[in-house]
DNA sequence: ATACATACC
DNA sequence: TACTGGTATGTAT
């Protein structure tokens, strides 16, 4: 694609046409399927088929007792509301709305939290050395699937998925004409691939957080503010700075030009320019950066741009696969593209709290935020309070929040066969101890707690852990070993040896040592005594109820969001300085549209809009420098 | 501090 | 026949 029509396929790409809606099936049996995008699905056949397959095994008949005791929650709720004082809905919501207004004054009024999500990733990589598996519905993981191909999907088959499933699906829903495919997981070559987009997205925002091998949390804010202010830097130049690199190079000699001293806001400068500027900008960036990433692995990834991380993670699901979504700021654009949603798609409401909601009349953002009185009055604090700002399009980052702090656990399971023996048992439990205390030692950690982890053969979890006293903390293969055996022992004697089957054991250590916990402590041995025995409680099993088909998913953001070039009557005006072109002139516009972004006519723009609006924080010739921020 | 549930990829 | 693995967080006790 040539220059010119980069922009303009950047913009189209950003706000093109809504998807189809999803539904969302409210069985928590079946709802492994409703997060991302299974348009032209026969949902009712696929479900039919799973459920089926799955029969009457262990595996459903736990899912069941966990579906019961929702039910059993959401009566418990009802009962509540019930009870509750005549006034409730008046009392709650005015705290809700006192709340809500200090949630949207912190939210920023400029797009740029990028949330970057790799393409079926897993498979991806796997087609690169497969390509001709393209052709066939394929799937990775054999027991359970990690991901799979669109040709897969197209027949209901998903990540998280038993491989059996799916084999059934695709063979009944292709009529016998089709098998799916599956192939082995190869961790080692994610990780290299996840390291190589990584290196990509790094020059951009160095500070990344990459929240798994294929999604990274990006906040460009202060890239688009050097390429705003700095219009001659180039990427690179850009990238050097950001980094804190100092190469010697142009950007270094341009940096020691500037107003030393001063430290300037990345967001400050975003803020003082029209936001269509920012947009426009942002949404050319993220372009770019995807091309790199698919220069560089071969991979496509699709971005959500978005005022909050919150957004911007819906809105990275949007255009999937290898598209983009732009989320504008403002409230009515925000309202527009969230509340129509689901609000499964929020990130943080999974499975159950989606029943829970949906047992009360909550289907989509709209009705949570309607419903927001309800939804203080029925939940605990800290969960009304993430509902609440997640109605009204905020997130807990937006308050300075930041959740990177240091590791808080780490653990290793391992899922075998059921029904060894105790020597075998103890056998896995070391393994998986000596695994730890590598990992534990790789990453210099040392732990206070201890918890094991047991599923039986029923699917039923158990946990337990123990402490050993201040002061003493465990690392040792041996240590974690002796520590998780005898609580496992303990375990066992509580629930009877006999129907004592497990399918998993794990073991996690928490409560590490910090700075501040001094030097290190000898290690000592320190099992306490077994405790008494505790029940695991059964519920009923019951029958989940079905949601009905949403209406929309998603809306077209044409007008509200995006910098679109804007036509009246044969007349087009470029998004960023407004300046008028015939319409039958699309590459004209689109040249100025390149050159406006690019930097040339930005300073103009900015002094222009600056005047107009007297904030000229940047304006002119007096413009600040923000290299000295970082 | 402990146990369990929920959620994310 | 057959349904993961790793981390974090929220809630209850």
């Amino acid at each position: 694609m040539n220059e010119k029509g980069k922009l303009a396929s950047v913009v189209e790409e950003t706000v093109a046409a809504p998807t189809p809606p999803n539904e969302s099936a409210s069985a928590l049996v079946i709802a492994a399927s409703d997060k991302a995008g299974m348009e032209n699905v026969d949902r009712g056949r696929i479900n039919a088929i799973i459920l089926r397959e799955s029969g009457d095994s262990l595996f459903m008949r736990q899912q069941r007792r966990r579906d019961g005791r929702v039910d059993v929650q959401i009566s418990e709720l009802k009962r509540v509301l019930a009870n509750a004082d005549p006034n409730w809905r008046r009392d709650h919501e005015a705290r809700c709305d006192v709340d809500a207004a200090v949630f949207l004054a912190a939210r920023p009024t400029r797009s740029a939290c990028v949330v970057v999500d790799m393409d079926m990733f897993y498979m991806a990589c796997a087609l690169q050395s497969r390509p001709h598996l393209s052709g066939f519905p394929a799937c990775v993981g054999h027991g359970m699937i990690l991901t799979s191909n669109y040709r897969a999907r197209k027949y209901g088959v998903r990540s998280a998925m038993a491989g059996w499933i799916g084999d059934k699906l695709v063979a009944e829903l292709s009529g016998g004409k089709e098998r799916l495919v599956h192939v082995d997981s190869d961790f080692d070559l994610y990780k290299k691939k996840s390291n190589d987009v990584k290196a990509v997205l790094t020059e951009y925002d160095p500070r990344l957080k990459m929240c798994s091998l294929d999604e990274a949390y990006m906040d460009f804010a202060p890239y688009l503010a050097l390429k705003i202010s700095e219009p001659e830097w180039d990427h690179d130049t850009i990238s050097r700075v950001l980094g804190g690199v100092d190469p010697g190079g142009e950007g270094a000699t341009v940096c020691t030009t500037g107003v030393r001293g001063v430290l300037v806001d990345p967001y400050e400068i975003l803020s003082s320019l029209p936001e269509r500027v920012c947009a426009a900008a942002l949404a050319r960036v993220v372009h770019e950066m995807r091309g790199r990433v698919r220069e560089r692995t071969g991979l496509t990834c699709s971005a959500g741009l978005a005022p909050n991380f919150l957004l911007a993670k819906i809105a990275s699901d949007v255009r999937k696969p290898d598209g983009q979504y732009l989320v504008s700021p403002s409230h009515d654009a925000v309202n527009y593209f969230l509340h129509p949603l689901p609000v499964r798609k929020v990130g943080g409401i999974g499975r159950v709290r989606d029943k829970i909601l949906g047992a009360f009349g909550i289907k989509n953002v709209k009705d949570l935020y309607r419903e927001r009185a309800l939804v203080h009055l029925l939940f605990k604090e800290a969960s009304a309070s993430f509902l609440l700002r997640a109605s009204v399009g905020c997130s807990s980052s937006d308050s300075g929040e930041s959740d990177d702090g240091p590791q808080k656990g780490i653990g290793k399971e391992r899922t075998f066969r059921a029904g060894q023996s105790w020597a075998e048992t103890v056998s896995r439990l070391e393994d998986i101890a000596l695994g730890l205390s590598e990992a534990m030692q790789k990453k210099e950690l040392w732990a206070r707690t201890v918890t094991v982890k047991a599923k039986l053969h029923t699917f039923d979890v158990v946990n337990r852990s123990r402490s050993v006293p201040r002061g003493v903390f465990l690392q040792s293969g041996q240590d974690l070993a002796a520590h998780a055996t005898s609580i496992l022992d303990e375990i066992r004697r509580d629930f009877g040896k006999e129907q004592f089957s497990l399918r998993l054991l794990g073991i996690r250590c928490t409560n590490f040592k910090d700075a501040q916990d001094g030097e290190e402590t000898s290690i000592v041995k320190y099992l306490t005594k077994p405790r008494s025995a505790t029940a695991a409680a059964a519920a009923q099993s019951q029958p989940s109820e079905k949601s009905p088909p949403s209406e929309k998913k998603y809306v077209d953001l044409t007008e509200e969001s995006v910098p679109d070039p804007i036509q009246t009557a044969g007349i087009v005006s470029c998004p960023v300085c407004q300046r008028k072109f015939p319409a039958d002139e699309n590459d004209a516009l689109n040249v100025h549209i390149d050159a406006c972004l690019s930097g040339g006519l930005i300073r103009e723009t900015v002094h222009e809009e600056s005047l107009r609006h007297e904030q000229s924080k940047v304006a002119g010739g007096k413009r600040r420098r923000i290299t000295d921020f970082w």
